[in-house]
DNA sequence: GAAAATAGCACAAACGATTGTTCGGATTTT
DNA sequence: AAAATCCGAACAATCGTTTGTGCTATTTTC
């Protein structure tokens, strides 16, 4: 036993020798030299190796010998050759807008996390917000053979995501979505989020409340505008174009857009802002103008991020179920690629929830609102 | 012209219809297939769409006639035959700690768009500081053939990533490293980082420093924490193992040893977090005993997010230059895959900043530090 | 004791690309 | 008119797997 093994220590190195003679850089252990050092056929070492013993009747020393073998050989699968053959890659493409944004990087890790589990890595995407790279990402991520797709859309076109419905790709749309459009998508209720939002705003006796929208004609920002616009006219409050501005969900925008506001005739009493990031620049406008939070304006944010309750004022904000919508999302998109079209097309639309902090005033006593604090955590 | 123009397309539809009777779910356009309709073996096809027409004196009748064809039908390359063939999947590991870290997260921004801007894909991998899952994921990125590997390492082990580095890996090490290993490496001095922070504190009165400490034995704890201890000594402030408390980066750490030591007999007067998310723990903690920053604590933080100057106390905190970290990290793992093995390997450390903000208070005299707000923005 | 069954495995064709070599014929050269 | 040249492309091997089929002993069956 002792000799054997040396003898078959000493051959090893020989054949990795060999190997590295043809190209010093590298040369993986494939089936093939399994075969060649067992005697046996690529086919016989495939089967082994995939738990197929039994059902080809191959012999238990056989098998013991392949299985020893690929061990002592540290035989690693080559993923791209299985996926050429298999037509699958246990890849999905995960296309975000920024996975810098807290709530994507958030929703990013579960999805990265259940993924794993089950078996199937992420390529990750960025588009920047930018249409095109959309595009073009989305189209790498087909070339490169990816299972399946979860696609936080851009929004402002969509003929190249019903395409790859039309392909029967299977695909998950996540926070952003297209209404007309026969897919698997998980939102949360973005109007009744920022109907929520305003309300408690108006129930604290505001009336001038300005909204810093998002990218426009985007659903997250037309189903945020339109919760907006209803809780005015549900409680007869005249709409003033000049508060609703803004028209990207990053930083910038929320600061420029601040500013300006601040500066208007009749400012705002109260922001409601429909991004973390767009709070942000909120934030730093509101602090340089030398004023308060909620005593010189009260702000309601979207998006409850981590950090919400220790900001300057910590944030009245509405809450998205993040934890839900990645889970949902892999489980979906999973059950898509797995049923291979069979799945129904589920679209879910999930419950956001007001989380009451520190930011918004009650006009009418005067008093900040009460609230329990860190209520969320 | 228009006649065989409407030919061509009803041929091409008869041909999508007969790819799909075979199997309905889908069969993408391949180089055969564009061969089969042109009349040209697959060879030609092949070199027509790489550009090497001319090299191989393919006739520009045939080369306009296989573009327009493999324009028309929507060709697109299978990445992973071809990735099988050439060796090369044009796609890098990135293995982080956890994505939904800010700084992690922002990071992973910046390495995706360098990164694509150069042709390389990502795939994203969050080991969640466990270094089973971080081994796992390497050995999975190795069987997909990644091209190289940027890796933010739990930093408990060594051997696996030693294990890339002997097969001659394309590898850089990020943020944290392993000072004995001969790789590419992009780090920030966080032995130096810390010293400042500390220095600072001791400039501004305080005697009673505590050190919230991330996972030990790590080269990221282990640098911070001898930043810290030289300050001390190099200010003959003697070592109390009872304010060296910590041992995780997460946000639960910073919370539960806040709380602790906010108990103790001669409490800290000043707290140095390691990490973003310890120093969210210790503000609730802190928020939570009903303390204010920095009247009854001082707080300096390492990692200088977005959100630090919108805290409830904007933190003085030690900014790594994130932006850097990514850019260089990418070139060195490029340079390293393009050249393969002959680029020397390149150890980069670079320099942190302290950024003075309103979390520190002068225990001389009696008044907070005075420092440019938002400097840093 | 011959036919049939079974055990144990090998062969070879895919998957979709790339690439070194070959090959047929038109043109030019000798 | 034969040989050489060159043009334009086809052939076939290859990357590392998976898998349908085929083949040869040995064993079982009647």
């Amino acid at each position: 036993m002792t000799t054997k093994s040396k003898y078959n220590i000493l051959h090893l190195s020989t054949k990795v020798c060999a190997k590295n003679k043809k190209n010093p850089k590298e040369l993986a252990i494939t089936l093939k030299d399994i075969a060649e050092k067992t005697n046996c056929s690529v086919s016989t070492v495939s089967r082994v190796l995939n738990n197929k013993s039994k059902e080809f009747r191959i012999s238990e020393e056989t098998e013991r010998l392949i299985l020893e073998t690929a061990r002592k050989l540290n035989y690693r699968p080559n993923e791209l050759a299985r996926g050429l053959r298999l037509k699958k890659s246990h890849t999905i493409g995960l296309v975000v807008p920024d996975i810098s944004n807290p709530f994507f990087a958030y929703v990013s890790h579960l999805i990265q996390r259940y993924a794993y589990n089950l078996g199937y890595s992420l390529v990750l995407c960025n588009t920047d917000e930018d249409i095109d790279l959309e595009i073009q990402q989305i189209e790498l991520l087909r070339r490169k053979g990816v299972d399946g797709y979860i696609i936080l859309p851009v929004g402002t076109k969509q003929e190249h995501i019903n395409e790859l419905l039309s392909h029967n790709k299977p695909l998950v749309l996540l926070d952003r979505i297209f209404h007309d459009m026969n897919t698997n998508a998980v939102v949360v209720d973005n109007k009744k989020g920022a109907y929520q939002a305003v309300k408690h705003l108006i129930d604290n006796g505001h009336k001038r409340i300005a909204i810093i929208q998002g990218l426009r004609n985007t659903s997250t920002n037309n189903a945020r505008l339109a919760g907006y616009l209803d809780a005015l006219k549900d409680n007869s409050i005249p709409i003033d174009e000049r508060l609703m501005v803004g028209n990207d969900f990053r930083k910038e925008n929320g600061y420029i857009e601040t500013k300006l506001l601040l500066k208007i005739d009749a400012p705002p009493t109260a922001i409601f802002t429909t991004s973390d990031l767009i709070t942000l620049g909120t934030l730093q406008a509101i602090a340089e103008e030398g004023k308060l939070i909620p005593r010189d304006v009260s702000v309601v944010a979207f998006d409850d991020i981590d950090y919400a309750p220790y900001l300057m004022a910590p944030l009245t904000s509405v809450r998205q179920p993040r934890d839900l919508m990645g889970q949902i999302a892999v489980k979906l998109l999973i059950d898509d690629i797995e049923s291979r079209g069979t799945s129904k097309k589920e679209k879910l639309v999930l419950d956001p929830k007001l989380i009451l902090r520190k930011s918004v005033m009650n006009l009418d006593s005067h008093k900040e609102e009460f609230s329990a604090i860190y209520s969320g955590y």
